[in-house]
DNA sequence: AGCACGCCGACT
DNA sequence: GTCGGCGTGCTC
């Protein structure tokens, strides 16, 4: 018998099967982990077939030494699903398989903490001494304890001479780093009738699209959706954004399913993700809940597979293998046979698409859960504050809701778009801008620890008090986001609590529940905050959001930038007025006149779903086209303007063939040309999707060859930088 | 990826 | 003569 394996490298050379030989004594599985010679050295690989034959020189062929573990940690379905991936994103084998594994084991340092507790073994010992006997009592009244806890309470020497004597016993335990505990109660909610009857209509397979506005009980839907499927005794994954993964909300899934439940994000050690992943592996947890990359849960059987705030940016990876969530998800219902909701309460223009042609079937929560509507949206036209002279961060209007709010002892939350909207170190007499010297991106001030970063490689420089360029001292930091407008507020509210929340503030672990925890104790509090604070989070005094920047995401040169502009101010303003008292938004913007604030402004999903699907088909923009990327890299820029010149070449004569269907393509400069010291440059194709399949496969065979650049391909890009 | 092989220049 | 630089090619 052979195998098919593939070499544990990520190598552009190394991404094709290699045949192996199995000794008569392995049990070799598909799926398993094995060690193989290859060339001089011995490496781990993945045995993805086995066959009778083999097609290489049967002479040439060596054997497998041994497995890794006599399991096959990759199960069928995710090996279907490596072949998907690797034909749609034109992904290398290894790296996707790496996908499907945690991280720990690779490094082959399987570690499993062990917890040793302590049990009374002779139950008629004659015991001496004075704190052998506390301990003996102990244990006597509360049964086992955890070694570690003895050891604090009555000191090593007493205990470990109880052990000695084996008149205690140690007994090691596997712990389980379960991440989250809660002690929230579960409330049982009754569904409203457009929650039921959202519930009903989702059967067996087929994907929904559920549309519920801010505060209409999605998180219920999914519930029952969950418990019904459990029912069944089959298993369910839900998604949800990184951001989102809340206390709050893990808090409310274990109250309701226990024990059963698997949570996976990034904020677990390695240790943490790796215990989890082998509960689901194992089949001792029945409903995965994590972000994007828990859709690789090794999880059989499942019920159904939800994807909450679908619209997500966060849903598509920008680096590496770069594959698109929602078809994968799709691709696991299908396999599955059940079902794939997709929820939110601005879905992506692209989704929503699907759902009017039926691809999707589409199932709306029109209304709030408890009844009330919701906040009013008050424009402010910042034009007009300034032109009446007020050139502050803040409108009239915002100060005296703010205001109000703490007179009232409530709170608010003030959402700043942090994109683009950072400090800058720039000389004021000759324009200087710090910028990296690996990347071609300006450095922001970190006021924190008095540095200045590199947001794209995270390099730390030290501030300037001399301009480089003229030798100036009126060198400083410049247009400032979160930071600035914490300053503005406690000159404005000296007396009341204002917190942060951005990736500076939150980047320690725990920081994020922490903030939120401060936060609900302060009344009256005002939260400041990035995009972080925009979902997810229930706060039942906040009854004022103010929006300060808002026309940050309209200008951005994306096709999707109003499209998130708009998902952007009703994910904020959903969070006011969510219990007793109504709620208010105030929202600042600098270019009236722009479509997207009056669709905002009425909550009308459906009106500017019909503007902006319009605009994108007269304009040949997704979802009427995909957009090709082709992005080449290399550290010395002469190699990747050669190279991308003969791709190109050969992309023009593709171009030539499929006239009709490619709008667009062009060759140019990455619009971040340096990243990392490497030096970048792209393609950019716009098709029509009648052929779009054939075209891909072309495009890609223009990068084949041995290339020095390394070749990254996304389709509709998120961010072109 | 990482290792052998091979072909060039510089040096005990 | 030979040591070591790196470019090329191969690994079932």
């Amino acid at each position: 018998m052979f195998a098919n394996v593939i070499i544990d490298q990520d190598s552009k050379a190394l991404d094709k099967v290699f045949e192996y030989r199995i000794p008569n004594e392995l049990k070799i599985e598909k799926g398993m982990r094995v060690l193989v010679p290859f060339g001089t050295r011995i490496l781990q690989g993945f045995v993805v077939d086995i066959n009778e034959n083999c097609e290489y020189d049967a002479n040439k062929i060596k054997r497998i030494i041994s497995v890794v573990e006599d399991f096959a940690c990759i199960k069928p379905e995710m090996l279907d699903l490596m072949k998907f991936m690797c034909k749609k994103y034109h992904l290398r084998l290894t790296s996707v398989l790496r996908l499907f594994i945690p991280s720990q084991m690779r490094e082959g340092k399987v570690k499993e903490i062990f917890e040793k507790k302590c049990k009374i073994k002779d139950d008629e010992a004659k015991i001496r001494g004075q704190k052998q006997q506390a301990i003996y009592n102990y244990l006597k009244e509360n049964g086992e304890e955890d070694f570690s806890l003895l050891k604090e309470k009555f000191g090593y020497s007493a205990l470990n001479s109880l052990i000695q004597k084996d008149i205690v016993a140690i007994e090691k335990y596997q712990v389980k780093r379960t991440p989250y505990t809660s002690n929230v109660k579960d409330k049982k909610v009754v569904l409203n009738l457009m929650q039921q009857r959202a519930v009903e209509s989702i059967k067996n397979s087929g994907v929904y699209l559920l549309h519920g506005v801010t505060g209409s009980g999605k998180t219920e839907v999914y519930m029952n959706l969950i418990s019904k499927v459990l029912k069944e005794g089959k298993n369910a994954i839900m998604l949800v954004p990184e951001i989102s993964l809340t206390p709050q909300v893990l808090a409310s899934f274990k109250a309701r399913f226990g024990e059963s439940i698997a949570i996976l994000h990034s904020g677990l050690s390695v240790g943490e993700r790796f215990d989890e992943w082998k509960r689901i592996f194992l089949g001792e947890a029945n409903v995965v809940i994590g972000a994007r990359s828990a859709i690789f849960a090794p999880i059989e059987n499942l019920g159904i597979i939800i994807i909450d705030e679908e619209h997500e940016q966060s849903y598509n990876s920008e680096s590496n293998p770069r594959y698109e969530t929602i078809e994968v998800a799709k691709f696991r219902s299908k396999y599955n046979v059940c079902p794939l909701v997709l929820g939110s309460a601005t879905p992506s223009i692209d989704s929503y698409q699907k759902a009017v042609k039926g691809e999707y079937s589409l199932l709306e929560l029109p209304v709030r859960a408890n009844g009330r509507e919701l906040p009013k949206i008050q424009i402010i036209d910042m034009m007009m504050e300034i032109r009446t002279g007020n050139s502050g961060i803040f409108s009239k209007q915002l100060i005296a809701d703010l205001s109000d709010v703490v007179n009232r002892k409530k709170q608010a939350m003030i959402f700043i778009n942090r994109r683009g909207y950072s400090s800058f170190m720039m000389c004021r007499e000759c324009g200087y801008v710090a910028k990296c010297k690996d990347c071609d991106v300006s450095l922001v001030y970190h006021k924190e620890d008095k540095k200045l970063k590199c947001h794209y490689c995270g390099k730390q420089y030290k501030v300037l008090d001399v301009c480089p360029n003229c030798k100036s001292e009126r060198i400083k930091e410049g247009a400032v986001g979160t930071e600035r407008v914490v300053a503005e507020l406690n000159k404005l509210f000296p007396d009341v609590k204002v917190l942060r929340m951005d990736n500076d503030t939150t980047s320690k672990k725990n920081a994020h529940a922490k903030i939120l925890e401060e936060f609900k104790k302060s009344k009256p509090g005002i939260l400041v905050g990035t995009q972080m604070i925009a979902k997810g989070h229930d706060f039942e005094d906040v009854v004022l959001v103010g929006i300060v920047d808002a026309d940050q995401s309209l200008y951005q040169s994306d096709y999707r930038s109003t499209e998130r502009c708009f998902q952007l101010i009703t994910q904020v303003s959903g969070r006011a007025g969510r219990s007793k008292d109504e709620g208010k938004v105030v929202l600042q913007i600098y270019s009236p006149r722009h479509y997207t604030y009056k669709f905002v402004a009425n909550y009308d999903y459906k009106g500017f779903f019909k503007k902006e699907i319009n605009l994108r088909q007269t304009a040949n923009f997704p979802p009427f086209t995909k957009i090709i990327r082709i992005l080449f890299s290399h550290s010395d820029e002469n190699v990747v303007k050669d190279e991308l010149k003969m791709c190109y070449n050969k992309l023009l004569k593709v171009r030539e063939k499929y006239f009709d269907d490619i709008i667009y393509m062009d060759a140019m400069k990455a619009p971040l040309k340096r990243i990392q010291n490497k030096y970048r440059y792209q393609v950019i194709a716009r098709c029509k999707l009648e052929k779009i399949e054939e075209i891909e496969d072309a495009i890609y065979a223009c990068t084949e060859g041995t290339l020095k650049s390394s070749v990254f391909f996304e389709v509709n890009p998120q961010n072109m930088s």
